[in-house]
DNA sequence: GTGAAAGCGCTAACAT
DNA sequence: ATGTTAGCGCTTTCAC
């Protein structure tokens, strides 16, 4: 355990000064001469910078932070590489963290990373915009994925509204009208649920399928709201159930679904968790897939394929996404950064069959 | 965005000096009163004390550094999931790396570790010692979980000395003998793979199989070498394969042995990335499990159960794993943390059927 | 183009 | 018990 050489050090080997050092490592002006031989001493001690200093002088930590629910749900995991990818290449460190789906695990480790200085977060929330405000009102630089934080019970809105803004914001078709009181948007980075949904919704629909159920987890509204609208008018409530994130909680709900409407021939899984869930508890009623029901997971996975027959889904890149996440957080300098909207595709494979 | 409130902030509001404040906080010695005054004028002020400081002052940046292969290697995602509780427990943050199981990108992550001076490391190596060498050098704490680091090649002892010492460790039987220039071992967090493969292995041969394959991936040299002890002499060299880790050649590597060998009637997959390739390559050739072919796969993972028939797994405590890694590299305060091994267990469910 | 010097926020001697 | 002070390694004015 040596300890390592400091910038001091390179200086005085160099028979320069530290600021010296410090210009030519972080590519200042410098004449040639000085510049190789700094940038030969220090090569000769091999010298690292050490991001203490530098991060406690610019009062911010480097990198960036990571909030996901749960690693275990492959999409996140694969959400994860995404970012990890484009922050190995750029050097930087990542702090993840695992909230469980818990707004109060979330709120505690958005303080862990205050408290480091980290000042750029990527989340997949599960808290509200109170939760956030706090991140919000330090000055991070906060990326959504996935899904946006809900607003918090106390606003004045009505959810019929926000969903429906939350589509039109999906579209493009228009920026929800921003309340004064409100703070703009943050930047985010979703997937096409609205168009992903419909796809699949009208996919079943032309199997002939009629009663469609849709089993959703936390922060699905805005995949709820597009199976609604594309269901269409007057949905059957007993078919739309939800879990709380767990998998226990999820199988508990394909299972009463199953159960108590054995007369649907189709469900939409939310996410895949969920799906998991669906297949698990059909089994267990033995009713069979897709003769005895269709069904349509959100997000592809390698065991997707696996299944017996191998799962119809709704792919959405979740690798791309991280990559783009960890992309707008570190490019805006300060400037708010644009949100991006990925597309959606249908995967037909086998878990789908014409209603009988 | 307002600035934060620092140690002199509250020092001053108070009327104490910083000092004063500083041990208050950490639970130093000080009057009742003051700590009471020094207490009430942080939580008003909304101070939370910067690591910033604390750790340029430390010269070393709290938490710990996390370097799986893979996160969606749905194993390592368990044990990332263990880490992270642990961590989320002791207010520790956690910086996590994704190698690709690539040991250049391994020796990367580290270097960035090192120049954030986290000195606190878990991991699950891809490269060899040398990888190793300037961690260790640096005077990191680190603990391997999973397997542990390859000789290098230059290494003066034959590797068939090194599986047994491997063996030999994991039984608890006698440490290796060091040689007098190796360094000391560092302590790791180990599945009992001699006792999983073992058990496996009988299970089959009690169901009458005798051409059983072992298909392997990266790191699983512990694991072969149980294979090979537990299926006694002269080892069919042919059904032993391997894939590289990612997922194309793990199904290359499955697809080859099962045309090659349309002899063998079972198959232990030494990972869940293994496994996947199995299923998905028998399914390809048409050989149905277990009819056909019986498959074991180690690790258990939640997809394990969606197959049909659902897979035969080795399960490793993936998730305690994780945890328990975390609590020997914290606790490990500059003491030599001991090692630990813990148990696997086989559960069975239909994937395995009698030989035919 | 280059060096000297002033801190960033904190902890740990040391002094009182 | 508490205050004063000296840095930790770095970047960044500000003179020269």
């Amino acid at each position: 355990m040596e300890k390592r050489a400091t910038i001091k050090d390179v200086a005085e080997a160099a028979g320069v000064g530290v600021a010296t050092v410090s210009r030519v490592l972080s590519g200042g002006s410098a004449s040639p001469r000085t510049r190789e031989r700094v940038l030969a001493v220090a090569a000769q001690l091999d010298y690292r910078p050490s991001a203490l200093g530098r991060n406690l002088r610019q009062r911010r930590t480097g990198g960036m932070g990571l909030l996901v629910p749960d690693l275990t749900d492959t999409f996140y995991a694969q959400f994860a590489e995404g970012v990890l990818a484009c922050a190995r290449s750029a050097g930087e460190p990542v702090v993840l963290g695992s909230t469980g789906g818990d707004p109060e695990q979330e709120a505690e480790l958005i303080g862990m990373l205050l408290e480091q200085s980290v000042d750029r977060l990527i989340a997949v929330p599960s808290g509200d915009e109170d939760t956030w405000a706090p991140a919000v009102r330090a000055g991070m630089t906060v990326v959504f994925a996935d899904r946006l934080p809900a607003r918090p019970f106390s606003e004045d809105d009505d959810p019929a509204a926000t969903a429906v803004n939350d589509l039109m914001l999906l579209d493009g078709l228009a920026a929800p009208p921003p309340a004064a009181h409100r703070p703009p948007e943050l930047p985010s980075v979703l997937a096409d649920d609205r168009a992903g949904i419909r796809t699949a919704v009208r996919y079943l629909r032309g199997l002939g399928h009629r009663r469609i159920a849709f089993l959703g987890g936390p922060g699905h509204d805005r995949r709820v709201a597009a199976f609604r609208e594309a269901v269409g008018a007057p949905v059957d409530e007993e078919l739309v159930v939800f879990g709380t994130g767990s998998r226990d909680s999820a199988y508990a709900a394909a299972s009463g679904l199953f159960q108590s409407r054995p007369d649907l021939s189709a469900v939409v899984a939310g996410g895949n968790v969920l799906g998991e869930a669906a297949v698990l508890a059909a089994r267990e009623l033995d009713l069979r897939v897709p003769r005895d029901v269709s069904l349509v997971m959100y997000d592809d996975v390698p065991w997707a394929e696996l299944c017996s027959p191998p799962l119809t889904v709704i792919a959405q890149p979740g690798r791309d996404m991280g990559y783009r996440a960890a992309e707008l957080v570190l490019r805006s300098g300060g400037r708010r950064a644009r949100s991006v909207v990925l597309p959606t595709e249908l995967i037909i494979r086998g878990s789908c069959g014409p209603h009988r």
